[in-house]
DNA sequence: GCGACAG
DNA sequence: ATCTTGTCGC
């Protein structure tokens, strides 16, 4: 994919939390949020995962071809972790090895679905958000949990959704994405619109609760295909 | 000041 | 995120 320039995408660590959310709130004023993503044809899926209990950030790209929902490249990237895990910093730990993975891969995707946040957060800036405005890519961010926000009881079947609400604002909307599973929270990461992330989430999953790009991420950044044991 | 808090 | 077996439910 299109080389990156990884050294000034997320600036080292220096321990300054002040600092980090200034930047957070120079880059969320970049994020796009009207859909202007090309033609699908592929989309990719990351992750992130430790090893050695902690000190190794392992960061997984799948490419997946839109039609058919088939892997057609996995890339997995290995770096030393930077920084501890600070509740709405996550990006500024993720990102790097994120970069390099999909970096590698041998096409750049025309949609990445990303592990967390889209502009759901605090500041507008969620790691899905950040890697969108660092690489100019199409992002979606597909959580698992609320990093802030509310919403109204979702109902049972796939497909039902509420929108999540943060300070008067929609910042997102919590999706059934199975029949009586917990829901997923989805927010546009970069080049998504609101409307349409929850549409893209549920276009490309159907039987598991993650939608497929993100659930093969899923499982090779937790190095736990079919092999292992 | 007291909790909450993506992964 | 990660440490971890079997077990309850669709």
């Amino acid at each position: 994919m299109t080389s990156i320039d990884i050294t000034h995408a997320v600036p080292p660590w220096d321990g300054n939390v002040a600092k980090a959310r200034q930047l957070q709130s120079e880059l969320a004023a970049r994020v796009h949020l009207e859909d202007d993503y090309p033609p699908l044809r592929h989309v990719a899926g990351v992750d992130v995962g430790f090893e050695e209990g902690g000190a190794v950030t392992r960061a997984a790209a799948v490419l997946l071809d839109s039609q058919t929902l088939a892997p057609i490249a996995e890339v997995v990237a290995r770096q030393p972790t930077r920084m501890p895990y600070i509740p709405g910093l996550l990006s500024f730990r993720e990102l790097p090895a994120l970069l390099q993975a999909l970096s590698e891969l041998p096409q750049t995707p025309d949609l990445v679905f990303v592990d967390g946040q889209g502009v759901a957060h605090p500041r507008g800036l969620g790691i899905a958000a950040h890697l969108g405005v660092v690489t100019g890519l199409p992002t979606i961010g597909v959580a698992k949990s609320i990093l802030v926000g509310t919403h109204e009881e979702v109902g049972p079947h796939r497909g039902d959704r509420q929108p999540l609400e943060y300070k008067g604002e929609v910042i997102g909307c919590v999706l059934r994405s199975k029949d009586g599973i917990r829901p997923l929270i989805v927010s546009p990461g970069h080049r998504v619109s609101m409307a349409t992330a929850p549409e893209l989430v549920l276009a490309f999953g159907r039987k598991y609760r993650l939608p497929e790009p993100t659930r093969l991420a899923d499982r090779l950044a937790s190095r736990r295909g079919t092999l292992r044991r």
